[in-house]
DNA sequence: TAAAGAATGTTATAACATTACATTTCCCGG
DNA sequence: CCGGGAAATGTAATGTTATAACATTCTTTA
């Protein structure tokens, strides 16, 4: 594994001030919610808010061991359902490759991005080449295959850390 | 989860030989080892023909068990000992959005592939499409980001089930 | 053939995720 | 305002996937 972070909660990544990232992440929630009708609940934002304290990717269970200072009551399905709650809305992505979540800045209904994910610093970066999207589909289409969904994940190593 | 095959080891899959596909296998998995003076050995061999028992992903919870009734001893650690070595002479892949694995045809030295599993049947098959490699890696470096490894996995339908 | 290194055995436990059912909260029509 | 139904959350148990750590056996080769 990279990288730890665990209960740190540091405010600030890199050069950028990070209280604006997450700020940003909730109000953006609230927004989606608001149009698709879901009930953004403090559970959720709450979980939101951990996703979003950095930008690398966040484990279910140290969600959990974050929720259980927090609250009485914290348990595995509290956080899984709302993590699925988050990926319904498309404000959270689950990445395969490290069995962990990451926060989504352009939520736009039903996107298909690509991870890039340090194995330096930990940090995952989110692009959306719909070229990408296309080749893949296409290609998959040339050996008779329907695409449905797409898995992208990228390891390596990051400008700063490189 | 798709597809049951636990027990049954199919001999024919869609309208194949099957057979052949299992020989075929082994007889590459001694060329390639011998080639990187790797052993081959029995235990190995069997982990790698129930890899092989059909062209869906291969649970290694479902090895283990299949193991466990032909020889004695059977633990976790020797069936992912067994496909770490696997994979690292490339005989076999790990399907991160499956906790899986699949046998690979084409084991030639670290090679990138793109995966397409069928959600009706199981079956996967492997493409490696150079194209959608070097997209990904130079979209990536567009962004500062140096890639060692893509993992690429596509969700959908194949050719006979739709 | 003995030492070294590779492979496997063995026990235990860590890490990740879901099922199933109970209770509470929220919202809406009456 | 209030009662019924749906959604959300609580709770306990368990299922699934993977690794750590150390002991033993096997294989190669000097």
């Amino acid at each position: 594994m990279g990288v730890r972070r665990e209960g740190k909660a540091l405010a600030n990544t890199g050069r950028h001030n990070h209280q604006l990232c997450v700020a940003e992440a909730l109000h953006r929630a609230e927004t989606v919610c608001k149009d698709s009708g879901a009930r953004m609940t403090s559970l959720r934002r709450m979980v939101l808010e951990q996703v979003w304290r950095g930008h690398d990717a966040v484990k279910a269970y140290d969600i959990l061991a974050w929720l259980g200072r927090k609250r009485r009551s914290a348990n595995p399905p509290t956080v899984y359902r709302a993590l699925q709650f988050l990926q319904r809305e498309g404000l959270v992505h689950r990445l395969e490759s490290l069995n962990a979540f990451v926060g989504c800045s352009q939520p736009r209904g039903n996107h298909q991005g690509q991870f890039l994910i340090c194995g330096k610093c930990g940090q995952v970066s989110e692009m959306e080449a719909r070229e990408i999207t296309r080749l893949v589909s296409e290609s998959a289409k040339a050996k008779g295959f329907i695409t449905h969904r797409q898995t992208i994940e990228v390891h390596g190593v990051c400008g700063q850390c490189a």
